[in-house]
DNA sequence: GTCTATAGTCGGATAGAC
DNA sequence: GTCTATCCGACTATAGAC
């Protein structure tokens, strides 16, 4: 027992600790400078630990990139199935899809590194790695076909389009935010509210407002 | 002149060759496989040529990396000013910004390894690359900025939409295309109407039609 | 659970022959 | 204009002490 509160104090003096510490500040870095500039070094010191000492955690360097890409993914689906199930029953389809916008806006611009970082380095990534993302990605997926299936069904959307094309439309769109954004012009939240706005009613001006 | 035919024959053996054919394919390798997992080795291999003799040509990779960025700018701001300039005067909103948008697609999609290679690999390459590309990128997006506020003005665009903000959502959207697109389920063409009418009626199913 | 030390690989870049 | 040969740094990963 005098063992463990030694080791557990010896390792109070270092910022974040662990496996979960690790990957926070993996996630951290990954997001601000992408893949190809992070080394497992920069991760190590930044965790306070030495290079070496990852390996402890971690089976390799994919290991760690895959474990960030996955937890990504599901912060944002977890935010975003949450804020729409939320909803009371008979929602319009503007305020459910302002709030599926807002949802995913927030996790990508506000609260998650790792959302922010799978959006930024999905692309950079060995091949394995994307693969092994592919499965959470398809749920987080299949979470938007069906609220966009759905409002369609209700007659809300037209009819024409392509709920799978729509969807890549928005979500590209959503996340292409990630280069440009800066909190100091605006909030995550006013973002949602343009886009929304603009995906449901276009930019052109009507006769009829 | 008998040396310099000589010379011209003993390159024509070689796929391309010169500065312009290094830039060629490492446009086309910047583009498939990202900006890290691209080395001098494999640029030169695929120019036909040893990676040492690639500094006869350029000063070092960061060298290439900027040439292929500003071109890729070069030829998607050409691609849409034609386009617009084209159209007969007193052209509508719609046509307009479809012709500036299929514009913008066919140069990202169809037309050049090198617009592409720079919507894909712009974020991963160093900062002093990014910085030097930036003017290029500022008269593109003047180009944009122009068109939009001129169809502001003349009222067919919401008085109340931020211009710079409309331009950011617009060429994102665009942009992030690349990820998806393929050529096997619809083309260029097909895309760039589908993506006017989203961003200029909305999705929503109206009473007015 | 973290350390030091190091093996092994691959990258950008340079020098000098042809 | 291209070659060969090479330097040097940075990276992932491993081994063994503590």
């Amino acid at each position: 027992m005098s063992e463990l509160a030694v080791k557990q104090v010896s390792q109070g003096v270092r910022s974040p600790v662990g496996r979960e510490g690790v990957l926070d500040v993996a996630a951290k870095l990954f997001r601000e400078q992408g893949y190809g500039s992070v080394s497992l070094r920069k991760i190590a010191e930044a965790a306070g630990i030495k290079a070496g000492s990852l390996y402890y955690h971690f089976g390799s360097k994919d290991e760690i990139v895959a474990a960030v890409l996955d937890v990504g993914i599901q912060v944002v689906h977890d935010s975003m199935r949450q804020a729409v199930s939320a909803l009371p029953e008979g929602t319009g389809a503007e305020a459910s899809l302002h709030a599926a916008i807002g949802a995913h806006l927030r996790a990508l611009l506000d609260v998650s590194d790792y959302t922010s970082a799978n959006v930024r380095i999905f692309g950079q990534v060995p091949q394995s790695v994307r693969d092994a993302n592919l499965p959470t990605r398809r749920a987080y997926e299949a979470e938007w076909d069906a609220l966009l299936s759905r409002l369609q069904q209700e007659g809300a959307l037209k009819s024409d389009v392509d709920i799978r094309h729509l969807r890549l439309m928005l979500i590209g769109a959503l996340n292409a935010t990630l280069d440009w954004f800066d909190p100091a012009r605006g909030s995550a939240e006013a973002l949602s509210r343009t886009y929304a706005d603009v995906f449901l009613n276009g930019i052109l001006e009507r006769q009829d407002t």
